[in-house]
DNA sequence: AGCTATACATAGACGTGATATGTATAGAGA
DNA sequence: TCTCTATACATATCACGTCTATGTATAGCT
């Protein structure tokens, strides 16, 4: 009952937080369910694989954080992009595009592309 | 005159292999070219990558390898896709689209999802 | 009272790709 | 002839990031 399976895309998951931390401040749990709305479920964030990023990223200062009473009344750790956080989410954005787009070069095989 | 980075999408090298070999049989060194080649230079192959991962493939029955002279006359070991490894190609080539395609979902946000 | 969803967090395992290094040969150019 | 470069294979080591598993705790519902 429970295996949407479809893993991240391995280095992805940085661009994923910030992508959506530029929509709006969110909690962990936050992040993992708006990521999986998004998808339409097919991105599942683990927690595991989830708060280790976070906390890199606030080391490099990509991401700002503070504990705020959620909606449901319970005490939550709000994280917000930072103006690096923001510049880093831009490269990272175009750096996956041009990376995929090479990568469907190669799946497609060799078909327009004479000289 | 040789830098033109870019990396592979961490979990793709597989993939990359065998849809090169899907069309035809190369030795390691003509598959990181050919990888080059249709990316247009955007993908490198790193030896230390490639050669670990065709003794992987191998092992679990992707691809077989046989030593033949190259055309420049030297001993090289070639490559054949299995049937497996084209059962395997198609598997990680849906999986890699759909997972793509997912991450674009959310680098896009919410765009005429209603309902 | 107990279950589930919410919420955060860490430890450990694992896969995989990069770096660095080593071998060897053919061919081109000095 | 000698050396350099491109070709060709291979390994050891490392770094990195993600997952699994586990632990805590609270709010709300039944």
């Amino acid at each position: 009952m429970d295996e949407p399976r479809s893993q991240i895309l391995a280095g992805t998951l940085d661009l994923l937080i910030l992508k959506t931390l530029s929509a709006g401040t969110f909690h962990g749990y936050g992040i993992a369910l708006h990521i999986k709305k998004l998808s339409r479920d097919a991105l599942r964030v683990e927690e595991g694989s989830l708060y280790p990023a976070l906390q890199r990223m606030q080391m490099k200062g990509w991401v700002s954080s503070a504990w705020k009473e959620s909606p449901t009344g319970r005490q939550a750790r709000y994280y917000k992009i930072t103006a690096a956080g923001r510049k880093q989410l831009g490269f990272e954005s175009s750096e996956f595009q041009s990376s995929v787009a090479a990568t469907m070069l190669v799946l497609k095989g060799p078909r327009g592309v004479e000289s």
